[in-house]
DNA sequence: CTCGATCTTCAGCCATCTCACAGGAGATCC
DNA sequence: GGATCTCCTGTGAGATGGCTGAAGATCGAG
């Protein structure tokens, strides 16, 4: 998830309606280094993708003048965008049977309420395929902590770790921010869907079991900074 | 279904009057990273042919202007294309003998509505034959699997496989993403029938059909990630 | 048309996962 | 050393996801 030194930092359109995902979303992704447009609507969208030339949208499914498939056959018809690919997002319950055909060509989609992490994890995968770079791996790296982001395995060492599929999100997260401390609160926003109003205790619940997987293999990786949050780093030699 | 390096992607004709087709078909195409031109009709299509250049020709035979069989007859007639290879799409009830015919000379035909994993396959197999190097098989292997596109053969060390056609191409899927999780929508998406509108459950069934055929000969070699997808490898030596 | 093979749906079971609760352990401050 | 936080973790209920047997639908061959 390191940025290629090489490459200029990518542009990604969001398009929603709903202020609160486009805030969201591309506060998250500017973050990530990425540089971020956002349109409100469908025409808007049609706009920016002709001006800003984004490598990759973001694109709800449902606008107030457009839907998404109507964007993507008007950038098609007009010739614009050039099959830009595109990342839908649908509400669970309107989950659309055409949206199966758009999944074909390097495009995917994601039912609200999402995670963060995960929404990023699907950009990246986008970026990466896009670029053809596939050799170049999803592979990160701590210490002798090892995660592979399209087979979903965690090694520890020669030792394989088996992880539910939110002790995966978290770890993940943990271990892009490796070295760094990140608070509880950030990690309920990335980790968690945007809309999980539970309690945040489910943070310290996870790390506890992480620990039980990943720490008892071997020195310990996973930190608790008193309150600040928690650190994931690799076992210092010095410093 | 990697690309060879050494060659330059190889330039596809998709020609169709419905847009849902051509759409769906030229963004799997370019996916797989070959060259796509799309046209709506015959005229367009010999237009695009003498142009375009291209090593192969999707042709629908249901053309408004010309059927496939009058775009074929006017190439030769005004001696363009050369003898470009066909690969016919035509209506079930609409299957004609006279197509029958046309698989002799290295063309093919799929009935819609097809799945665009035997697309691709079938395309695969036109551009190697035409490239002439039938000899260098189309056999996929992960571990002690082996899986012949061309004889539909599948084999687990020395035994050979039955397997019905869905989860002929359910396997082929599989073992072309083998070490990749790949979700059950997209499974969806790429082995069964584009029109297809059923739930995923039924990936689910095909995976518990298939596990009882290979992996009981052996070490697992399907796995379920959970609230992922499954992904097919071979056992792990060590790392 | 009939039959068998294959495909699909349905429904229930089971395993796993998620998360709240609450008591205990440990850190920090005075 | 004691009071007071913060964090850790065992327990278990409820939700979810995945598996599979069985029955109905469909297709294709003879």
């Amino acid at each position: 998830m390191t940025n290629a030194a090489t490459s200029p930092s990518p542009r990604i359109l969001v398009v929603d309606d709903e202020r609160s995902i486009t805030d969201l979303v591309s506060m998250a992704l500017r973050y990530e280094g990425l540089q971020v447009e956002v349109a409100n609507a469908g025409r808007d969208a049609l706009e920016s993708i002709s001006r800003f030339r984004p490598q990759l949208v973001v694109l709800d499914v449902m606008l107030p003048d457009l839907t998404g498939f109507e964007v993507l056959e008007r950038m098609s018809r007009d010739g614009i965008g050039g099959r830009v690919p595109v990342l839908f997002l649908t509400a669970r319950d309107t989950l659309d049977d055409k949206l199966r055909g758009f999944t074909l060509g390097g495009d995917d989609y994601m039912t609200k309420p999402f995670s963060v992490e995960e929404l990023i994890v699907r950009i990246r995968a986008i970026l990466r395929r896009a670029n053809g770079d596939g050799a170049n791996s999803a592979r990160i790296v701590v210490g002798d902590l090892e995660l592979d982001e399209e087979s979903h395995e965690v090694y520890r060492g020669s030792a394989v770790i088996d992880l539910t599929p939110t002790e995966f999100k978290l770890l993940h997260y943990l271990m892009l921010n490796a070295g760094r401390v990140v608070s509880k609160s950030q990690i309920l926003d990335r980790v968690w869907n945007y809309d999980f109003d539970g309690n945040a205790n489910v943070v310290e619940i996870y790390i506890s079991y992480l620990r039980k997987k990943i720490d008892s293999l071997g020195s310990r990786l996973i930190h608790t900074v008193r309150g600040v949050g928690y650190s994931l780093r690799p076992p210092r030699q010095q410093q």
